[in-house]
DNA sequence: CACCATGTTCCTTG
DNA sequence: CCAAGGAACATGGT
C-alpha cells in the first residue's frame, strides 16, 4: 500500500494508536523483515520502550522511541515494500497468514503484515539521509527539481521514481504528476525547462495533497482483508463509487483521457508501467 | 499456465 | 568513474 500519500494517512491513524504506548513484547514472524540488526537484537531493542512519536519520511514510517531510564532515544524504521500493511488491533484477533512482525501493547498489538515480504523494518537510518526533498515541504521548487535531475538523460519518468531526487513517488504517482503537468513520461530529463519543472513540481503537490484527502475521507480497511488494497484499487464493487476518477492514467490503459479523450496507454520503462496520454502529454 | 503488481538494492553492461 | 538497465527478493490476483 505504499506511496507517499497511503504512508500519511497511514501515519495519520496510527499516531494516536501509538503515541505514549509501551512496548511490553515483540515478535518476529519472518526473521527476513528486519535487517540490517538480527531479529534477536530488534527484540531487545524495541522491548520496554514507549513510542514517543510516530511520523513519515518519504515513504518510511519513523517510530521515535525513549529509552528505558536512561533517556537514550532511537528511530525504528518501517518501510511498507509492496505489500505491507501495519495497523493496531485487540489481541483477541487471530494473527493473519502474512503476519511478519507484533509488537504487543498493553491489552493491543500492532500488526505488520506483508505477503510478498518486501518490507522492511531496523534501526538503520542511513536510508534516510539518501532522500531528496519532501515534495509536500518548503524545500521543493522548481530549481531544486531542476538541479537533482541534473544533465541525466534518463526519462523523466525513471527520474521521479528516484527517491534521491524527491521523496516518497512512486510508480503510480508519477505517472499521474506528468500527465497533470502535460509532460510526456519519454522525455530526457535534462530537457526539461525551468518551466516544464515548475509545472512538474506543482502538479507533484496537486496529486499527492489530492491522494491524501481522499484516502483520509474514505472509509479504510486498515488490515485490508477485504482485499481493497487500503486505497488503491478502487474498482472492488461498493467502493468504485467514491474513488472514481482517483486516477487519472494510472491502470487506465485503453480508456479515454478525462482531458483530451485520447485513448490513454501503457509502456514499460525500465521494466515498470508507465500510463500517459498521446494527446495532451506530447 | 502466463503475466502482472504500490519498492529497493545489487550486479552487470556500456 | 558514472549512467542505465535488469535481476532478485516472494506471493497473490487475473
Amino acid at each position: 500500500m505504499p506511496e507517499l500519500p497511503e504512508v500519511e494517512v497511514l501515519v495519520r491513524h496510527l499516531r494516536p494508536c501509538l503515541e505514549g504506548c509501551k512496548i511490553r513484547h515483540c515478535e518476529i514472524l519472518r526473521e527476513r523483515t528486519v535487517r540490517p540488526e538480527r531479529p534477536e537484537t530488534i527484540r531487545q531493542r524495541l522491548c520496554g520502550l514507549r513510542v514517543e512519536e510516530v511520523r513519515r519520511r518519504g515513504k518510511y514510517i519513523v517510530v521515535r522511541l525513549s529509552g528505558r531510564g536512561t533517556g537514550s532515544a532511537s528511530e525504528c524504521l518501517l518501510h511498507l515494500g509492496m505489500t505491507g500493511r501495519v495497523w493496531v488491533e485487540g489481541m483477541d484477533r487471530p494473527l493473519p497468514a502474512h503476519a511478519v512482525m507484533v509488537w504487543e501493547l498493553d491489552g493491543r498489538r500492532l500488526v505488520f503484515s506483508d505477503p510478498r515480504g518486501f518490507g522492511w523494518c531496523g534501526f538503520d537510518g542511513s536510508v534516510l539521509k539518501r532522500l531528496g526533498p519532501e515534495p509536500l515541504g518548503r524545500g521543493f521548487d522548481a530549481g531544486v527539481l531542476a538541479r537533482r535531475l541534473g544533465r541525466s538523460r534518463q526519462a523523466i519518468k525513471g527520474r521521479l521514481l528516484d527517491q534521491g531526487v524527491v521523496a516518497g513517488l512512486g510508480n503510480i504517482y508519477a505517472s499521474e504528476s506528468l500527465w497533470v503537468a502535460r509532460i510526456s513520461p519519454f522525455r530526457q530529463a535534462r530537457d526539461l525547462t525551468s518551466a516544464d519543472c515548475g509545472r512538474l513540481v506543482r502538479a507533484i503537490r496537486q496529486v499527492l495533497r489530492r491522494a491524501i484527502r481522499l484516502g483520509s475521507s474514505v472509509p479504510l480497511d486498515w488490515a485490508g482483508t477485504s482485499a481493497d488494497g487500503l486505497f488503491y484499487f478502487g474498482r472492488k464493487p461498493g467502493l468504485e463509487s467514491a474513488v472514481q476518477e482517483r486516477f487519472a492514467v494510472y491502470d487506465r490503459a485503453g480508456e479515454r483521457c478525462f482531458r483530451c479523450g485520447e485513448e490513454i496507454r501503457r509502456a514499460v520503462q525500465a521494466g515498470r508501467s508507465t500510463y500517459y496520454c498521446p494527446g495532451c502529454q506530447g
